[in-house]
Parts: C-alpha cells; sequence; structure tokens
RNA sequence: GGGCCGUUAGCUCAGUCGGUAGAGCAACAGACUUUUAAUCUGUGGGUCGUUGGUUCGAUUCCAACACGGCUCACCA
C-alpha cells in the first residue's frame, strides 16, 4: 500500500517516526528495562501520602498510552500495562524544553512509552509518576479505537482480537478467569493422582467419538492423516500400559457447523481413572465443578445469560427414559416404542431418520425436546448401547450403557461412561459402526484393530469422562457465545488486502 | 446450507419518503503547568460493503454477491 493510499491519521503517525528516525532516534528501541509494574507500585505506595517520601521513590517502568491531557507544559497521561494502569505527568521543566517540544509531542496514544521518574499526588490526590526522563519503545502508527465506546463491532473484535484486548477491559478479564478456570482443573486432577498427558492430535483412523473429521496429508510418509476429534483411544491405551489415572486438557476438531456453541476447534479435558465406574465419576465430576465454582464465584452459584444455576451436589440423576417423561411429557408407558417415539418426535415439529432404531429414536428425543430445559445440572443415565459405542454394558440391562451425560444451562457439558474392556464385544460395536458408515452414516466409527489388540492385553475396569472446557467457561463468565471465550474464534478468512 | 437482520469518517453512531451526507471522540493548526471521557478556538477527512438493474439522477429503491450477527439444521 503506497503513503498516498493510506488514511490520514496512518499517514500522520508514519511522518512522526520519519521524523524520529530524521533525528537519530530509533522508533523501537529494545534496550528499555522497567524495573517494575504498575501493580506494584499502587500495591507500595497506593496509601502513602507523605510528599517527601513519594519524591524519593525511584520508577521505571514501561506501558501503552491510552489516554494523553495536554496543557502545553504539562502532559498527563495514563499509561496501562499488563496488571495496572497508573497515571503519569510529563512536564516541561522536568524533561527539559527542547525534549519535550521535539520529542514529547512526537508520543500519541497507542504507543508504549518506558519512563522513569519518582511519584506524588496530584491536587485531586491520584497516584502520579512524575516523569524525569521516557523512551518511547514502540510507536503506534494505527490509532487505537474511541476511548469512550472502545471497539464494539464483533467481526473486528474476533478478527482483530488484539485491539479487542487493548481497548476492553473485561475481555481481558475473561481470559484471566479463564486460564485460571483450566488451572484450577490441572491441580484438582493432580491432587487426585492422575497424570497429565499428551496424546496425539494427528490420528490415522479417527476415532473416541461420532464426528466427521479434517482431514490433512503428511508428505514424507504420504498418508493421510486425521485432526483427532477425541483422545479417548490413546488414553485408554495408556490405562492398559498402566497408568491408571490420565487427564489430558487439549484440543479436538470436528468438521461440523460453527454456532454459539460450536467451534470446529474446541477444548476437551478428558480422564480415565481405573477401578472406578460412572457412578463414581458422577461425584467426582459434582466435587471438581463445585470447586471451580467456588473458586471462580466465590460461592455455590452462578448467573448466566439471567439465570442462576446452583451447583450444591448432589444433582438429579435421571435415565434417559426418566427425563423424557418428566421433563418432556412423554408417555412413560410408551418410551419405549418407536413408533411411539417417532410420533412423539414429529409432534415437537423434528423429523425422525427412517433407519434409526429405538435408541436412536429416545436420543433425538430427548436432545429435540429435554435438552435445553435441563438449567440446573443433572445427569442423564442409562444411554443405549446403540448409541454408545465405547461404553460398558449394564449388568442388569444389556441394551443399557453404563454411561451419563452432565447437563447444565440447557448445553451437554460432560460425557462419561463406564469403559467396555472386552475386547470382542468391542470388537462387534466396531463392527456395527462399520456397518453404519457403509450405509451412509459419515459420523460412525472406523474399526480400529491396534485398540482392539490393547485391550486384548487387558484394560482394567476403569470408567472416562471428557468435560467440555469452552462451555464450562462459558458458564463461570456468563458469556452467551463460544467466540466470546475463544480468543481467536472460526471465522471465513477475510479475502482481499488487509485494511 | 435455509430464514431474518446488519454493513455510512480511524472508532461509536445519526441521516437521506431518490437530488452524492452529519455528530461526538480521534486527526491536523493553535491556546493552556494539576487534568483524569480535561477544556476552548479553528481546519481537514467519506468510491455510504461490492457489482449490476431501474431512473434525468442511487448512499437511499430492486437483484446478485461478500462479510458478520441471530436462528434452524448438524454436533459437544
Amino acid at each position: 500500500m503506497s503513503s498516498s493510499e493510506e488514511h490520514q491519521q496512518i499517514a500522520n503517525r508514519r511522518a512522526k517516526v520519519t521524523a524520529l528516525r530524521d533525528a537519530g532516534v530509533n522508533p523501537y528501541p529494545n534496550d528499555f528495562k522497567p524495573e517494575t509494574r504498575l501493580e506494584w507500585i499502587r500495591r507500595e505506595f497506593g496509601e502513602e501520602n507523605d510528599p517527601d517520601r513519594l519524591a524519593g521513590i525511584p520508577v521505571q517502568t514501561a506501558g501503552r498510552v491510552m489516554l494523553l491531557r495536554n496543557f502545553g507544559k504539562l502532559t498527563f497521561a495514563t499509561l496501562r500495562d499488563a496488571t495496572d494502569q497508573l497515571q503519569i505527568a510529563v512536564q516541561r521543566d522536568a524533561v527539559g524544553a527542547e525534549i519535550y517540544r521535539d520529542l514529547f509531542r512526537k508520543v500519541e496514544v497507542g504507543d508504549i512509552l518506558g519512563v522513569a521518574g519518582t511519584l506524588f499526588r496530584t491536587q485531586t490526590g491520584e497516584l502520579t509518576i512524575r516523569v524525569h526522563t521516557f523512551r518511547i519503545l514502540a510507536k503506534a502508527v494505527r490509532p487505537l479505537p474511541e476511548k469512550w465506546h472502545g471497539l464494539e463491532d464483533v467481526e473486528t473484535r474476533y478478527r482483530q482480537r488484539y485491539l479487542d484486548l487493548i481497548v476492553n477491559p473485561e475481555v481481558r478479564t475473561l481470559f484471566h478467569t479463564r486460564s485460571r478456570i483450566i488451572r484450577l482443573i490441572r491441580e484438582f486432577m493432580e491432587e487426585k493422582g492422575f497424570l497429565e498427558v499428551e496424546t496425539p492430535m494427528m490420528h490415522p483412523i479417527p476415532g473416541g467419538a461420532t464426528a466427521r473429521p479434517f482431514v490433512t496429508h503428511h508428505n514424507a510418509l504420504d498418508v493421510d492423516l486425521f485432526l483427532r476429534i477425541a483422545p479417548e483411544l490413546y488414553l485408554k491405551r495408556l490405562i492398559v500400559g498402566g497408568f491408571e489415572r490420565v487427564f489430558e486438557i487439549n484440543r479436538n476438531f470436528r468438521n461440523e457447523g460453527l454456532s454459539v456453541r460450536h467451534n470446529p476447534e474446541f477444548t476437551m479435558m478428558e480422564f480415565y481413572q481405573a477401578y472406578t465406574d460412572y457412578r463414581d465419576l458422577m461425584g467426582l465430576t459434582e466435587e471438581l465443578l463445585l470447586h471451580l465454582v467456588f473458586r471462580t464465584c466465590g460461592q455455590p452459584s452462578v448467573v448466566h445469560q439471567g439465570r442462576t444455576i446452583d451447583f450444591t451436589p448432589p444433582w438429579p440423576r435421571l435415565t434417559l427414559d426418566q427425563a423424557l417423561v418428566t421433563h418432556g411429557g412423554a408417555d412413560a408407558a410408551r418410551v419405549g416404542d418407536p413408533d411411539y417415539l417417532r410420533d412423539y418426535l414429529r409432534a415437537h415439529g423434528a423429523t425422525p431418520e427412517a433407519t434409526a432404531g429405538v435408541g436412536e429414536l429416545l436420543l433425538a428425543a430427548f436432545e429435540t425436546v429435554v435438552e435445553e430445559k435441563l438449567i440446573q445440572p443433572t445427569f442423564i443415565i442409562d444411554y443405549p448401547i446403540s448409541v454408545s459405542p465405547l461404553s460398558r454394558r449394564s449388568d442388569s440391562n444389556p441394551e443399557v450403557a453404563e454411561r451419563f451425560e452432565l447437563f447444565i444451562g440447557g448445553w451437554e457439558i460432560a460425557n462419561a461412561f463406564s469403559e467396555l474392556n472386552d475386547p470382542e464385544d468391542q470388537a462387534s460395536r466396531f463392527q456395527a459402526q462399520v456397518q453404519a458408515r457403509q450405509a451412509g452414516n459419515a459420523e460412525a466409527m472406523h474399526f480400529d484393530a491396534d485398540y482392539i489388540r490393547a485391550l486384548e492385553f487387558g484394560m482394567p475396569p476403569t470408567a472416562g469422562e471428557g468435560i467440555g472446557i469452552d462451555r464450562l467457561v462459558m458458564l463461570l463468565t456468563n458469556a452467551a457465545a463460544i467466540r466470546e471465550v475463544l480468543l481467536f474464534p472460526q471465522l471465513r478468512p477475510q479475502l482481499g488486502p488487509v485494511a
């Protein structure tokens, strides 16, 4: 882009950069070292009122200029770093008339500035750095969005997240909270004796979930690889290997639609614990989420989108059938009848799949009618085997899996089950998936022969769970869209030159 | 992918029942040594998302397209 085409404000700022260079001043030096952060200055001296003591405190710090208030021979500015913001005062007579006129006039809102000076309080009592010397550390050649309203345009906020972070403090806070939630989960899991592991993101056979994968290609091996849709089968290989308690917090990739609750890459925690079953995991899940809510909100409940959600355990545990009857008004005597379920689905505006069996119909009815009504934390248990190809059969009912899903705020937050460790049963379940795949179900699983071989060496009885971290963060930060809790949510790439 | 809505100055937004546009902040010139959304005076800045159509004339009406938002479908 030539300078004649650039916008006036950018051209003005570029001219200042050129002027600095012509005067022998590097607009992008890297030899200035801040010695304190702004938070420390405020913490140490925020209550200090003795002017002589403050004047004796030398500080050297740096940050971005967020506001400038110029009074001719005196300029106030608001400086912000990662920790806090603080006012600085630059007086002509303190820095020297020439410096003030030739150099400080080049400082604009958005620039990164290093300052050294002492502290004082203004007439209104605000703690302020009296600048003795300053360095421009990085000239900004683009103007920041407006200081009152910040940046509102959601597309720009997501595409240029750096701008969103500079001007919208609540966005910075949200991502601090997200980081804290994930840290708390790690600490919790480690205290429970779980080992954090990393398993492949590129899978020769996509597995561990029913979803369409992304495909990529490895040139040297000349093989197609799939971005993982779930780490499940690898984590269970580690249980076979003897780790007994493992967890992984990482990305999954699913080649499906985007929505307020779906991003093609999203963060899951999966964990597997030997010698437990799905009932044990319900207790663990209650304990973990209550802990997170307490530590982030200071109480056992959160307000999400105007609704109060109470995490105090125990949470209701309903079978899929019961949920459909209690929350969906279905006829208790007929929820096992496929014809009834088809009618029920049609009555609620859904089109039942022609090939769907009882299990699929039951699940579809639940997802269509009940799911969005489960605002308070609720465990739904006893899923049909046909929709649970990796779950252990219930000993009392071989058509039902030892499985639960956790719903909060109308969203699925977690999915867990007692793991199927019978290699023969697992092989026949894979076969059923392969047949569904051949019948046209693009989301059905592949046959993973190495996974069967691993089970043939013996996997201890184990239960495993996946928790959707992004949705959990949404609940705890009152976010309405998953894009708000992802630093760089997926958008359609912009065509053409960058403006 | 379908439906609905949106796109005007760097930012936040008005507006034109069709006669090529305004405000605040930001910018530029100037005044000002205690402001904190500083204030005051003056000035400049727009292919009104893109491309077509209708029209004497389109930023405005119509269509297609692009991007975004909500929503439905699919999924977690």
